[in-house]
DNA sequence: GCCGTTTTCGGCCCGACTGTTTTCAGTCG
């Protein structure tokens, strides 16, 4: 099985190649913008070729998909094989630090025969940049502390991470007069899992005072660049941060430029153009008499073309503008929906707070229920809960439910999928439990088969409502597992299960990407922030963040069901 | 290399900034 991410690193290898070649740039393009589209395909590539169906899938053509064809039998490509052959793989690594392009890596590469990041530092603290033709003191300057700020933030950064340090930051530039609009932009406002930056754009009349203020916030570790439109810092967390000034009469066309995506952005232009209109971060302008027709509002710049607002979640290229002009944009589901939480942890296991202590947290959410779901026993290490426990856990809480009328505890457990396929507790438990969710905890590396009997046979047991974090994947840390996720899916619907959308930062499982294909395939989403501690009951946020990127209404979440609908809807399993 | 309500060739989003130039190339978002 060749996965997704490694058919889409070839073709985004191959872009990279033809760059440095200097090729045809709309061909580089090409190859660019299908490796975008198959990392973010729901469906694995293989399959699509195995049903003789390449072709549908935007950017693949004759030559594309005779490619993925070869990749996927051979498991080799030899077009991109001999191309890696002219340029070394580390002269490619060159393109990843800012300031160098394609351009510049084949000049450094030619000249110098730099073919590492190691070496291009190398040469610039020895000054055999400067004599380069086209270089020179200055840009070898900024070329070293490219190196500097490709070493600090290599990587991207959570959603979990960025977005408290964006709010924060907004709360206190607001704070000052001299601001007037204020929004987060960029990824970090369509709420991407990952981030690579802080965009902030504000309105002012003293754009000097509101610069002083940034440059000058608690979060600052350092200023890397200080102007009156534009101003860059770097926080503790090593996390970069731009502030921009804009015109007033420009704020919504800005707003919808820097918030992206890129994708999105150009399909956005080339309707404009097609209906004799340019759109730029300035506004919307007829061609004909270059007037300027809208820009105030973001609201504007859509309306114009047509479209209702799209929200900045969906701005991916993934079917908004199709859904938006049929007028099928989803209602997309808010914070405040949320009734509450199906996955938490207490002292019982390995979470900190007591029972009592997150139900009040809780209540004053204003859910109307959480679901108790500590480990059971086979997590030793977790001090997972045997038959036992779980009774005596059931007793209390039952009591506690007993002194409440407006809110309710959900008895419930995070039971383990055993290596063999097992749970770890048996039916005569689970049917006394109100919610169970089913998950993996070990036996990570197993086969695709394996792994995918263990899944079947929790989904097909009447007891198992949810099974959580389906993939496994810790961002940065752990791969998903080898499952095949349509597969899931399709169980899922036919067994009544829900799949968790796990709202824990660095979880963030199930993802975007396959949350907008359960939808679409009937299956219910639960969203658990799998707390450990009360503060963690906000990852929601998160969670909610995922649901509205895969095009979730209302209904299509659990978590939205009043108690008494909830109930019933569990129940419904067991008539399967 | 892809694509088509300006279809099988000729297009393919838009602009700012920087540093090196002497009118512009390269990079970035």
């Amino acid at each position: 099985m060749v996965k997704n991410v490694e058919i889409a690193r070839v073709f985004a290898n191959i872009a990279k190649i033809l760059s440095i070649k200097e090729e045809n740039k709309f061909k580089i393009r090409a190859y660019e913008q299908v490796a975008a589209t198959i990392e973010n395909l729901p469906m694995e590539v293989e399959t699509i070729y195995r049903a003789g169906k390449l072709k549908e899938i935007p950017g693949v053509g004759e030559a594309i998909a005779k490619k993925i064809g070869e990749l996927i039998e051979t498991g080799k490509l030899e077009y991109y094989e001999n191309l890696k052959q002219t340029i070394p793989s580390g002269v490619l690594e060159l393109l990843n630090v800012p300031e160098v392009g394609p351009r510049k890596a084949k000049l450094f590469y030619e000249k110098l025969g730099i073919d590492s990041i190691t070496k291009l530092e190398e040469a610039a603290l020895r000054h055999q940049l400067q004599n380069l033709p086209g270089m020179g003191k200055k840009a070898e300057e900024n070329i070293l502390r490219g190196i500097e700020l490709y070493k600090k933030r290599e990587e991207r950064k959570l959603l979990g991470v960025a977005l408290p340090i964006a709010e924060e930051i907004v709360d206190q530039l607001k704070s000052l007069r001299e601001v007037n609009q204020i929004s987060i932009a960029g990824s970090l406002r369509r709420r991407k899992e990952t981030i690579g930056d802080i965009d902030i754009l504000i309105t002012s009349k003293k754009p000097e005072i509101v610069m002083n203020k940034f440059i000058n916030l608690p979060q600052v570790k350092e200023v890397l660049a200080e102007g009156l439109t534009k101003s860059a810092i770097l926080t503790h967390q090593d996390i970069q941060a731009d502030l921009r000034v804009v015109a007033p009469d420009s704020f919504g066309a800005a707003l919808q430029y820097f918030t992206g995506s890129k994708a999105h952005n150009i399909r956005l232009r080339e309707m404009a153009v097609k209906e004799g209109l340019k759109i730029n971060e300035y506004g919307v302008f007829r061609v004909s008499d270059e007037q300027k027709i809208a820009g105030k509002e973001e609201q504007e710049i859509y309306n114009i073309l047509g479209l209702p607002m799209i929200m900045p979640e969906l701005r991916e290229d993934r079917g908004e503008f199709e859904a938006a002009l049929n007028h099928q944009l989803p209602q997309l589901v808010n914070l405040e929906d949320l009734k509450g939480d199906f996955h938490v942890h207490t002292r019982d296991s390995d979470g900190f707070n007591t029972m009592e202590e997150i139900l009040g947290a809780a209540r004053e959410k204003g859910y109307q229920y959480i679901a108790i779901t500590d480990h059971s026993q086979s997590l030793h290490i977790a001090g997972g809960l045997d038959e036992q426990r779980v009774l005596e856990q059931i007793r209390r809480i039952d009591e506690i439910n007993q002194n409440i009328s407006d809110f309710q505890v959900l008895k419930g457990i995070e039971v383990d999928i055993k290596s063999d396929g097992t749970l770890d507790l048996s039916n005569n438990i689970l049917q006394k439990l109100d919610l169970v969710i089913a998950a993996i905890h070990s036996g990570f590396k197993q086969e695709r088969t394996q792994l995918m009997e263990r899944l079947t046979k929790a989904m097909r047991n009447p007891f198992v409502n949810i099974i959580a974090h389906p993939t496994g994947r810790v961002i940065g840390y752990r791969e998903a597992y080898d499952i095949d996720m349509q597969e899931i899916i399709r169980l899922a619907a036919q067994t009544n299960t829900a799949l968790e959308i796990n709202a824990s930062p660095e979880r963030m499982d199930l993802n975007d990407i396959y949350v907008k294909s359960a939808k679409e395939q009937g299956v219910l989403l639960a969203i658990g922030s799998d707390a450990h501690q009360i503060h963690a009951l906000d990852y929601m946020t998160y969670g909610i963040a995922i649901a509205r990127r895969g095009w979730l209404e209302k209904g299509n979440l659990l978590n939205t069901l009043s108690l008494d609908d909830l109930k019933a809807r569990l129940k419904k399993k067991l008539k399967n």
